[in-house]
DNA sequence: ACCTGAACACCGTTCAAGT
DNA sequence: ACCTGAACACCGTTCAAGT
């Protein structure tokens, strides 16, 4: 009857899509994956679990609005330069937000894979690689990316939260050294490197890796 | 292995961990990661949920066994000759058993990957590649093959089964070839290429980068 | 020493009832 | 149209009680 032409007036804290995912993406950065119930989200919005059903299908969507909205800020242009550029924006943010590294490795061919697909491809394609093997090396690539994140981001989860760093390297590289000499020679040896690499170089070592193997490609041989 | 004495009569049917194992991983391959429940496995062993305790600490120590009782076979000394080998019994195991390529990704650290690691290592170090950049070679192929074999797996899981491969490649370039030309235009431009492409050529391909890569390192320029 | 299964403290999701 | 919150059908894990 009021008519609708002029937008219903709301309360400041009415549900929204918009607020729903900023509240998961708090509960996940401060809690960590198990951190994110429809309960605790729903207190905290100070309403049921079953409102934020009439904003999003469920969990798995979710989620990947989450990490999307994580993810869109990282890649936008200014950010993305070239290849390394866009690898370290999606290395620092899934380090910043270890829940990132596993829901772009779970769920992948979503809006915040896709971003990460693009930059690489024009990037590459700006390299002039040879036409036959540009998809496979932009898909190259972006697996790395994105495989290597949720890898590492399930490597810092699997440390025990406070634990410094440093103890915890030294920590596996002894168990390294003291593997069966039979079974894990070769691992037995690089122990010493275990202790002392670096993660965030060594994402950049690989990244560099596929793209020596892809400036190759224009010259064989 | 050679017990001291006479190593006690049993039932034919007692528990142990290489039984729970073996039907951990009969339910993973039957119906996927959520299949495996300390409900369902007490269920198919005839026992009750908390008998399992009994021989494995948790749910994650479970998963980790499967995937090991899985991996090793596949990494055995007979098909890991070179490293292309080692990446692919990786992927045929993944392949066969997606819920692997999960574990993997999540468990990192474990046996399973140490195994990968190991062979990895002893292969790169037979091709000859400098001291100071083996260690991140070994690194940069371990991680691609398990990272992105994990992103695979979840790719499988992602569509819903029994669709058949083509339709679903069909319906992605379909969806890429629709995306804003704004936002997305080197996607849009390759999705005809991702109708035609073969996941496991194409994981290849990412390690035969890698290995160009590697072995530019060699001589400069 | 090992097994049993009820009980505990949770989940995601649904849905009748409200406004 | 949206919200509320009890209810449903599950979980992993624990533990007293059995053998």
């Amino acid at each position: 009857m009021t008519g609708r032409t002029r937008p219903i007036e709301r309360r400041a804290d009415a549900l929204s899509r918009e607020r729903i995912v900023e509240a998961a993406v708090t509960l996940l950065d401060v809690d960590g994956e198990g951190g994110l119930t429809f309960r605790r989200l729903a207190e905290r919005l100070r309403t049921g679990p079953g409102a934020i059903y009439n904003h999003v299908a469920n969990k798995g969507e979710l989620l990947a609005a989450a990490t999307d909205a994580v993810l869109a800020p990282a890649l936008s242009a200014e950010v993305a330069e070239d290849v390394r550029a866009v690898a370290l924006a999606v290395f620092d943010a899934i380090d910043a937000h270890p829940w990132v590294g596993t829901q772009l490795a779970f769920a992948p061919s979503q809006p915040a894979m896709l971003r990460v697909f693009e930059r690489i491809g024009r990037r590459v394609r700006a390299l002039g690689v040879p036409a036959g093997a540009e998809f496979a090396s932009v898909s190259a690539l972006t697996n790395y990316i994105v495989g290597v994140g949720g890898l590492n981001a399930a490597n810092a989860r699997a440390v025990a939260p406070g634990t410094d760093r440093t103890d915890f390297l030294t920590t596996v590289a002894v168990e390294w050294a003291n593997l069966d000499p039979d079974e894990f020679p070769f691992t037995r040896d690089v122990a010493g490197q275990m202790r002392d690499h670096d993660d965030r170089e060594q994402f950049l070592a690989g990244i560099d890796l596929i793209l020596n193997g892809i400036r190759r490609l224009g010259r064989p041989g």
